[in-house]
DNA sequence: TTTGGTGTGGTCTGGA
DNA sequence: TCCAGACCACACC
């Protein structure tokens, strides 16, 4: 028979089993626009043992004639051994690879094994199949691979839908090559009808500006096809899906909210929806903390997943709704709709164009949003060796064991298995260890501020000083003093390169080539984005090893490591502090990795000061560690603690030359804290910056003008808060509790995770008594939202200039007298 | 089961 | 009624 090569774009994998033969399936795109899927009957599941020391060949022997029976009487043998070399840690071993029939076999035999006298330990059998072949082949998804082989029999051929089918017989990676995958993304809209989630409308955007509302009530709207009714609806929604044939389909929230409802009204329906390229409906699979929505070959990516775990702390947005982050991401303004408008308009089946319009739209920004996020997530991909329908589903942890398995394979690394659960609870009933130094800052305001910090400090901490579960406390260097950790008595090894260490530096440059290569780049270039991207993935997964190594969950846990790494970090920082002094420098305040400094003479040169520093300091230390100089600014304010003494940590505000404003900690960029005193505080903050304290206090005074009058619209005074844990679960209710509480008795669903926003009403009781969801509340709490939102606030920043409360809470002009009256 | 520790501050709770 | 400590959420790095 012929044979053919296809040079493709890998874009998903999975593996079937026909006949008792493993077949790992690739899905990919040529670069002409064809689709593919390349079968590879070829490869074997396999896991490691250890034998005990002697006991190989008996080990070997045992096995060749094991025979277990399952519960439903099917006999698995073992395939074939094999023996090989391979490194445990840092020493070399001689291991047995142990083949099955198929992957499903693997736990079976591990567990049927495990009280054989010749074993020791079993590696690596939890592998999943297709992730092992991509390993051991070392295919890259999202890269382009070459594939020779022949045509496939029929019922192989049958099991996908494909331009081309392919039987490997040779697979390996080839030059890059240019294709942007092909996205579509689409929306629903529901109504409830009984205790369905009812679909009305559904809208799909795809490249060439393709629109389409599908609906099945005539709304005028030029873009709208009508079909019979919900059923049709959905048969025409997989159609054109399958027409358009996208290589990755986006949704936002679909994992959970359109992909299940797709599914669940297609069984009413008995219209099966088939949108991947195999020939299955969306699967489900319960992955703990995520149920993926699964299609094959055509990918689903939820981007809500990727963006509400992965990107959540750089989203400064109180909620995490397509239309907060498109407006924040994209800035993109809304489609002026509420829900009750829309079952208002849906109930008397008016101005169904409108609707129709906002459906689409949440087509097009979810559409434009995977037009900014695909390349991150598709640059993870690629570092980490994952398919990207799991990597925009990974936490950061996945992240970072991915890309340690996948580096530990090609170094011929055995895998260290997963923590048992035991072990985990195990791990994290230990006392957690000592983290990061903290400068405590006079409260007050500083002039002409100059900022250092570290560059990635833990990072290069874990690479200047070999710091790897298996380098610590090394035998061959037993009392070596040369890389001892500072205020312990660990040690860690100085004659072998540890695995993590030199993972990670490789991330590191990486980073820093691709990081000059973008200084040559001209932005808003597709090359200048792709580099971008590429940065992003090694910043993302480098940032995340030191967490890893603490984490309990780790396959590379070490709490001495984690703990090693941030005594490292106290005592540089502690020295770099110590430098700034013989400097002539005041330290102001600093955290974890960075120094806030102004000179005690203030008619010397700042900048001048602080390059003659950054030169002294960075030619002190060790490896690729790196002192950076962020910037000067012109003033500075840090503030008092509400309980106790001294100044608050972790809360400031800097201005810069320029003018910007630069706040952290404060209630201003808390999503917990009302609108209103959130903007009251940044004005504030902005005004004592710039030295206009009394405009500052009369601000606030009319704030509170505001508030006492009742002129203060409801939005701006809701409060956000997450509710973490079932309703029942709360030892103590607070008000956003006792708010959600009450919504639920009025049937409104609360799920753990969910962000609510309540205002405080007026009334009697307690505040929680008073807290109501701000769909329910008729009115405010004067009192409350002016003593404990607005003055706490504004206080925080005016009672460093002596300002008290009674100040800013009286009307008209405020005297001395009239204050020291009031409180007696 | 879903990277780490440090830190602030609001509200509730229960005992004096 | 007052207050300390617990609980809770969210920020910083």
């Amino acid at each position: 028979m012929l044979s053919h090569t296809h040079t493709f774009l890998l874009i998903d994998a999975d593996y079937t089993v026909i006949d008792n033969i493993p077949i790992v399936r690739l899905y990919g795109r040529t670069k002409d626009g064809r689709s593919i899927v390349a079968f590879d009957n070829t490869f074997e599941p396999y896991f490691y043992a250890l034998p005990k020391p002697g006991a190989l060949k008996t080990l070997q022997k045992n096995l060749k004639t094991l025979k277990i029976t399952t519960d439903t009487d099917e006999t698995i043998t073992i395939k074939k051994t094999e023996t090989i070399k391979k490194t445990i840690g840092t020493e070399n071993a001689t291991l047995l690879k142990i083949y099955s029939h198929i992957p499903g076999h693997i736990p079976k035999i591990k567990d049927a094994i495990k009280d054989m006298p010749e074993l020791d330990k079993k590696f690596e059998f939890d592998i999943l199949f297709f992730r092992r072949y991509l390993m051991d082949k070392n295919l890259l998804p999202m890269t382009f691979i070459e594939a020779t082989g022949k045509e496939p029999e029929q019922p192989l051929k049958d099991t996908v839908q494909s331009d081309i089918t392919l039987l490997i017989t040779s697979i390996k990676n080839t030059k890059q090559q240019n294709y942007t995958p092909k996205i579509l993304s689409f929306d629903l809209e529901t109504m409830q009808e009984g205790i369905a989630q009812k679909i009305i409308l559904a809208s799909i955007y795809t490249q060439g500006n393709y629109k389409k509302v599908l609906a099945y009530v005539e709304d005028n709207y030029p873009h709208s096809t009508i079909l019979k009714d919900e059923k049709e609806l959905l048969q025409k929604l997989a159609e054109t899906i399958i027409k358009k044939d996208p290589d990755i389909i986006t949704t936002y929230n679909g994992d959970s909210f359109d992909m299940p409802i797709i599914h669940d009204r297609s069984k009413k329906y008995k219209t099966p929806m088939i949108l991947g390229r195999d020939k299955r409906e969306i699967t489900f699979h319960s992955r703990g903390r995520t149920t993926p929505a699964v299609t094959r070959g055509r990918i689903h990516i939820d981007l809500y997943q990727f963006i509400s775990v992965i990107m959540r702390a750089t989203i400064k947005s109180e909620v995490m709704t397509l239309n907060a982050i498109a407006a924040e991401l994209l800035d993109e303004r809304k489609k002026e709709m509420t829900w009750d408008q829309m079952k208002e308009n849906w109930k008397h089946k008016k101005n169904l164009d409108k609707f129709a319009e906002y459906c689409l739209h949440d087509s097009l920004i979810t559409y434009k949003l995977s037009k900014l996020i695909l390349p991150n997530i598709f640059a993870l991909s690629r570092l980490t060796g994952q398919i990207p329908s799991d990597v925009c589903r990974m936490t950061y942890g996945q992240l970072v064991e991915s890309y340690a398995m996948k580096s530990a394979s090609e170094k011929n690394i055995i895998i260290p298995n997963r923590p048992t659960s035991e072990t985990i609870r195990e791990r994290r009933q230990i006392e957690s260890f000592t983290g990061a130094f903290v400068v405590e800052p006079k409260p007050g305001l500083h002039e002409n501020i100059a900022v250092f910090d570290f560059r990635s400090l833990y990072p290069s901490i874990i690479v200047s000083h070999n710091i790897d579960p298996c380098t610590f406390m090394c035998s061959c260097c037993k009392t070596s003093d040369t890389n001892r950790v500072p205020g312990t008595d660990y040690y860690f090894c100085t004659k072998k390169n540890g695995f993590i260490p030199r993972a990670l530096a490789s991330l590191i440059k990486k980073r820093i080539a691709i990081k000059t290569k973008m200084k040559t780049t001209k932005p808003a270039t597709p090359k200048y984005t792709d580099l971008y991207a590429q940065q992003y993935a090694l910043k993302t997964v480098s940032n995340a090893f030191y967490g890893y190594l603490g984490f309990a969950g780790s396959r590379w846990y070490r709490r001495q490591c984690g703990e090693s790494v941030t005594a490292f970090g106290r005592d540089y920082i502690h020295k770099v502090i110590d430098l700034a002094k013989t400097h002539g420098f005041e330290v102001v305040y600093g955290d974890t990795d960075s120094v806030f400094l102004k000179l005690i003479d203030t008619r010397q040169d700042l900048e001048k000061a602080a390059k003659k520093y950054l030169k002294e300091v960075n030619s002190h230390l060790p490896g690729i560690m790196e002192l950076e100089f962020e910037g000067t600014f012109r003033r500075g304010i840090f503030v008092k603690k509400k309980t106790g003494t001294g100044g608050a940590k972790k809360r400031y505000a800097l201005i810069d030359n320029e003018g910007n404003l630069t706040i952290r900690g404060f209630e201003k960029v808390r999503r917990d804290w009302s609108k209103l005193s959130k903007d009251t505080q940044e004005k504030v903050l902005r005004l004592v910056l710039s030295n206009q304290v009394d405009d500052a206090v009369s601000h606030v005074k009319e704030v509170v003008i505001r508030l006492k009058t009742g002129q203060v619209p409801l939005e701006e005074l809701g409060i956000y808060t997450s509710v973490k844990r079932d309703l029942n679960d709360y030892e103590q209710i607070g008000p956003h509790v006792a708010a959600a509480r009450k919504a639920q008795k009025r049937g409104i669903q609360i799920i753990p995770g969910q962000t609510i926003k309540y205002i405080i009403t007026a009334g009697r009781g307690t505040i929680s008594d008073k807290a109501e969801l701000i769909q329910f509340a008729k009115d405010y709490d004067k009192d409350y939202y002016i003593k404990k939102q607005i003055l706490p606030a504004a206080m925080r920043a005016l009672s460093v200039f002596n300002i008290t409360e009674e100040e800013l809470m009286c009307e008209g002009k405020q005297t001395a007298l009239s204050s020291f009256a009031k409180k007696s």
